[in-house]
DNA sequence: GTCTATCATAAGTACACCTTATGCATGTTC
DNA sequence: GAACATGCATAAGGTGTACTTATGATAGAC
């Protein structure tokens, strides 16, 4: 006998199967995380190597042919066997998902993000370890890790997520006592954190740091301190504009400048190159991605809707 | 339950299903029409995707892990179900193939080869049926036809096989008597075809036709026919060199000069095109357009290995 | 009549998958 | 113990399939 199914695609089965058990093309779609366009080309091509019709084709409904009915509950069963067969054989603890990151990331981008991906994948416990060293991979349960630096980690694959971004942030009613409108106006404002990043960003914004830049009044051992302080009324602090867009959307903080200052290097997600199709670990690094680039546009947004007060450059 | 079925491409299982079942990374390559490469590329991703090993690379052999044995007999019964599930849908007689071809193709050409598909394919039932019309493909039993024309006809996919070529042939007696060597010792010569075809030929090679070109002395009703009469000594006959492509090698034809002067158009394979994908079609095709592919090959090689006896251009 | 939900289709695009080419290890032959 | 043969691994590169985006078409709901 001819095997025909040699010339049949096995993954245009899977996108059947959806289809016939959820009886639209536009649902199944959004089960499988495509769009209804992709499955009906794809129902469409199968019918065609097949030679028989699966579906007749309704306005706003389809039904099964007969056919399609026979291929339907084959499939299925297949199916269904072939997903047992794979989670049998499936490396343990593909239930568990472990996270190293760094304590920036956790509480200011991470802690109020993983609970979305929490509820969109029910099935997968996240266990998040914050770890500032460079923890690494072998064993220990460690899936993924969130690190700064500049992405170049041998033997792992990195997805770039965060700039390192600084930009001067304060609280609404200091902005307001205080009336800062251009980067000089800093000078005579009370500063927080490291003279340094002060030093830097003046030099960034074109203002030569000769001046008497008035040493800051604070400095914290991390940035969350810093910017807390000057949510608090403290004074104005250097932080990135990403982790704290809550705060700058609903008025808690106010962003003085709309330039964003680069550092070199920014915030990653890596894994061991290897691993980078195990589902667990796919899964995540494609919604952390979703989450980053929305994050991007968000800020590009930010800037240009003229939520900020002053402009530079 | 976690559906990490979604993850794996379906594709992957069959290419592990048939490297399991032969052992070997090659082997499977070759059922699967593939190179061992791809195997071993295929097998490698399916195994980082699981996260575990299938197979056990020993040198010069391979060896199946206990995952491996496991995902192996669940694919092969997953795949057997949707076999038999695919051929119990598919179209009513996959088994026969139905071909409509031009008579010269079919002698010509067609006749020699078609053994080699149906060995290499002793499921499939081939019909050849010889008609110089245009038959149409709906119902009928016809699956694939082979034209003559430009490769345009509405609702058919066209791929081409054979360009229209022609080139003086004649005994290897005759020219050994006659002894051409120049398109010009042709015009003491007898020969064999239409006029307007020769009037065609010397005017391609550069010879205007207001010279006494003697009347061919032999007309037939078909090129089989002439080139026969040629073969035979009778003199010098215009044909495709690639329909006597073996003639010419083991020496029953002499191919005069190397130049090949084409007409439009050519020959033509052609099928509806949204039955493209059907298997009988898309097997058919394929060896098809490999040996016309073969043949093109052989011309330019017989060209350029000098086994023609003067050179035009 | 307008609106909306669904599937169809066209055009453009990307990346998965394959090939080609080569390397490497080991077993085999003389 | 060379020289060769065989089978798998790996890198680099090309290509076509299978997507997306954008738009159209149809008919049922209101």
């Amino acid at each position: 006998m001819i095997d025909n199914l040699a010339r049949i695609p096995l993954d245009a089965i899977r996108v059947f199967e959806a289809t016939a058990r959820l009886n639209s093309f536009t649902r199944a779609a959004e089960a499988l995380g495509m769009t209804q366009a992709a499955v009906s080309w794809r129902i469409r091509d199968l019918e065609q190597r097949l030679g028989v019709a699966l579906f007749v084709r309704e306005t706003r409904r389809i039904a099964l042919t007969l056919e399609g009915q026979r291929l339907a509950s084959a499939s299925s069963e297949a199916l269904n066997l072939m997903r047992r067969a794979i989670n049998d054989v499936m490396e343990q603890d593909q239930s568990v998902l472990g996270i190293t990151t760094l304590q920036t990331l956790a509480t200011q981008w991470l802690a109020t993000r993983i609970g979305m991906f929490q509820l969109a994948n029910p099935d997968l416990a996240v266990k998040i370890d914050v770890d500032n060293g460079l923890s690494d991979f072998s064993g220990h349960g460690t899936d993924i890790g969130l690190r700064f630096g500049s992405g170049q980690w041998p033997g792992l694959e990195s997805r770039f997520l965060i700039p390192a971004l600084f930009t001067p942030l304060c609280s609404p009613e200091l902005q307001a006592s205080l009336d800062i409108r251009t980067p000089a106006d800093l000078k005579s404002a009370p500063l927080v954190g490291l003279p340094q990043e002060w030093a830097e960003w003046f030099a960034r914004v074109g203002m030569a740091d000769d001046s008497e830049t008035p040493p800051p009044r604070v400095i914290s051992e991390n940035q969350a301190m810093e910017v807390a302080t000057a949510m608090a009324g403290q004074g104005v602090a250097l932080g990135n504009p990403v982790f704290y867009d809550r705060e700058i959307r609903n008025g808690h903080l106010v962003r003085l400048f709309d330039a964003n200052i680069a550092l070199g290097g920014g915030y990653w997600l890596c894994y061991p190159k290897e691993r980078r199709n195990l589902p667990k670990i796919a899964r995540f690094r494609d919604w952390m991605l979703d989450m980053a680039r929305s994050d991007a546009s968000n800020i590009e947004a930010c800037r240009l809707s003229g939520q900020t007060v002053g402009t530079i450059g």
